[in-house]
DNA sequence: CGATCTATCGTTACAGTATAACATTATAAA
DNA sequence: TTTATAATGTTATACTGTAACGATAGATCG
């Protein structure tokens, strides 16, 4: 497996990724998560971070999991899933993707990071890197400007090494 | 005149910064590249332009520019800018702010450059960076982890000098 | 020069993304 | 329980962006 899904795969289970799992270990560190900070992981709130868990580290636009929840939850319009989605965000456990308007889970919720994202064009996986280097790289250029930085994206589009390989 | 001033209006005129030549100076180099190139500057294209450097180095979006356009060009609807749009884009005189759904003038459009930007979130000022350290961190991390790069957003939201001070 | 080709622009319609505002229901706290 | 607050339901609408096709204007070539 390469780097890149390791990185992007973080909850991998042995070699190979169970996706299933993944799923599930995402779920359950989200209701450990919001349990420790009495934070309230709602029946629907759950449902949408499942949703986009099961999207497979691809990021999903508000308006597919719409369509998704539709099935189990009739009376879902856009307020519905924008108002989870400002939880899930809000707790760390989703981020958004600007250059996509969409959205994915957070590969590691209970640490401080800002996202920072390698994004493949052709299978659409999203790594996060969050990589201190280029954390450090950023805020000393700001710093040297006298510019105090509150937040930031970090989004590189290209091609992941098994999309490279595949190409013709 | 702090440092983040300067990068961000690179184009001064000795301490202060006259902005109408600021646009002037914008122009002419659009004029002069699109020349060179061979690419058609049409009275339209030029006018959005104009408009988006007459915003003052803080990020315009496209219907707001739809509106000032309209004063003086009736016909204007949607596609018309957003064809602009396209065009300044394709030739690098003009870059687009994720993060905002925005626009805003390049500062060095002969040069070769991703657009790394920091975004006032009181004045609405950015100030293209395009540091050479920021680049290589990043690629350095996306080449340990077998990605090539093809493009990426950077944005960094926080506050800039001036307003730094004039904070209560 | 006139015919032709292509890029640009005009025009209509619509798709996709996101939020405001207020009513209702469920949960927590007193 | 009563009360307060958080969450959700509901309707409507604002904002952002594009598809598709026709008309026009500039370039190119015989």
């Amino acid at each position: 497996m390469s780097k890149f899904r390791e990185t992007a795969m973080k909850s991998l289970s042995g070699d190979g990724h169970d996706h299933v799992s993944c799923v599930a270990e995402a779920l359950q560190r989200a209701e450990d998560i919001c349990a420790a900070r009495g934070a309230r992981l709602t029946k629907l709130r759950r449902h949408v971070l499942q949703l986009i868990w099961e999207s497979g580290h691809a990021p999903i636009g508000a308006y597919e999991l719409l369509r998704r929840l539709d099935k189990e939850h009739a009376s879902a319009v856009p307020p519905t899933v924008y108002r989870a989605l400002d939880f899930l965000i809000e707790q760390g456990l989703v981020h958004r993707i600007e250059s996509l308007n969409a959205f994915v889970g957070c590969a590691s919720p209970q640490e401080e990071h800002v996202g920072q994202f390698l994004i493949c064009q052709s299978c659409g996986t999203a790594a996060e890197m969050n990589d201190a280097r280029i954390d450090r790289a950023i805020e000393k250029v700001a710093a040297e400007l006298g510019f105090a930085t509150n937040g930031r994206v970090i989004e590189v589009r290209g091609l992941c090494p098994a999309c490279r390989g595949a190409e013709a």
